[in-house]
DNA sequence: GCCTGTATTTTGATTAGTCAAAATATAATT
DNA sequence: AATTATATTTTGACTAATCAAAATACAGGC
């Protein structure tokens, strides 16, 4: 069985590998796992060792096919898990993912199977990622732009929110921009940096281009 | 924050002191941990420095009031999920003791306070066990016997099953034996150490003195 | 009162995961 | 090409939890 610690290596490097092209550099794990080099260093050889993980020295990791199965489990859980905390015990949005965070270690598949049943097999979580399925696949969606880079003066469907910050999170709930909204971009001006939207209530929101970049839309809503 | 192998100890002093009177023996939580005894020694004496035992040499140990109260914590923790486990996953009766086991060290208290109040905060777990409330009181019972040492002839209700293994509680459950069920004392032979009873379907069963031991019995049905 | 058996403690070693800080390799800049 | 900056690795040390096996204390029987 892999530790919790190993599963927090193998999920930081499989979403790493989501995001990015190539290999996944040290940096990236000593970032998401808040440990100092030296300490990803160690831990790399030994998942290595264990098949875990391919280490190209000095280079970065990336992940075996086993490794890869096991991280979209931990991906899984934490996915599943975040959903079942909303939606059934109707926590607040914000402040799931540090739950999750914990209990991905300690749901057993069986719980997790009857959770996945429980909520009919959702294949997105609150934020909008997708949810693997037990063989590890993920339903495919529809390319997907964010409101950074899509079509002006459009109904478009809040499908997803790129940051698991609380701070983002609570800013994106309270101004009704969480996935399932509808949203109009009015203006999008790049000199400034800004950019204005409408909600379907007619309610206009200023947003930085960074902050635009982090939430995706997707199709006509 | 006390590690999960913390909690285990506290839970396993417990859990003895409220079934024995005095001390608890060393031997008793190397029976309940699975570990050597020079490792009961070694955690015991690191606990007591921390101020959650109070550690009486070649004795035993004792709960101090901050080891009590962490303790009906995570007993409240491990009784919530079990209950949750069967009620809401309606998972089997017998197998949510092991995954209440993992999940009682990953639940927060907020998590936890949810899923109290998603099961209308219930005082008894699947088993019949008192489940304290937050400030770590149990709701006070009427005092019960086991079918060992009830009265004959007189329908009774089953409240409680003083036992976790997998094997009693399938038995249990396959004779309809459940806290809930209501039965009668037909015959009770000290002699043949068997006991006979009757279920309102007036299925008939023969059980030894010890297993009957382990089944409490409520006022009249 | 001595001896024996059992419970407990001690000692030394091991594993997983971590840090601090020094050493090293690589990439970037001049 | 030489120097500088940055990323990675190494080394030595530490904590928590564990085991094996030797040492010790204690209770009860004789």
């Amino acid at each position: 069985m892999a530790t919790s610690t190993v599963e927090n290596y193998l999920k930081a490097t499989l979403l790493y590998e989501q995001k990015h092209e190539g290999i996944v550099p040290m940096s990236a794990l000593v970032e998401a796992l808040g440990v100092v080099p030296g300490t990803v260093t160690t831990m790399v050889k030994a998942m290595a060792a264990q098949g875990l993980l391919e280490h190209e020295a000095r280079q970065g990791v990336r992940l075996t096919p086993v490794g890869c199965a096991l991280a979209l489990g931990v991906l899984r859980k934490h996915r599943l898990v975040e959903t079942f905390l909303v939606q059934t015990l109707e926590m607040d949005w914000s402040e799931v993912h540090v739950e999750a965070e914990a209990l991905e270690h300690a749901v057993s598949n069986r719980v997790l199977e009857k959770i996945d049943a429980y909520l009919g097999h959702p294949t997105v979580d609150p934020h909008g990622d997708p949810i693997p399925n037990a063989e590890g696949v993920f339903a495919t969606s529809a390319t997907q732009a964010t409101m950074q880079d899509c079509t002006l003066k459009k109904s478009l469907r809040v499908t997803r929110i790129l940051d698991q910050s609380a701070d983002f999170l609570d800013y994106v709930q309270d101004h009704g921009l969480k996935p399932g909204a509808s949203v109009k971009i009015l203006k999008r001006e790049e000199a400034s940096g800004v950019l204005q939207c409408e909600l379907v209530d007619g309610e206009e929101i200023i947003l930085g281009l960074p902050a635009a970049a982090k939430i995706v839309v997707g199709g006509a809503a």
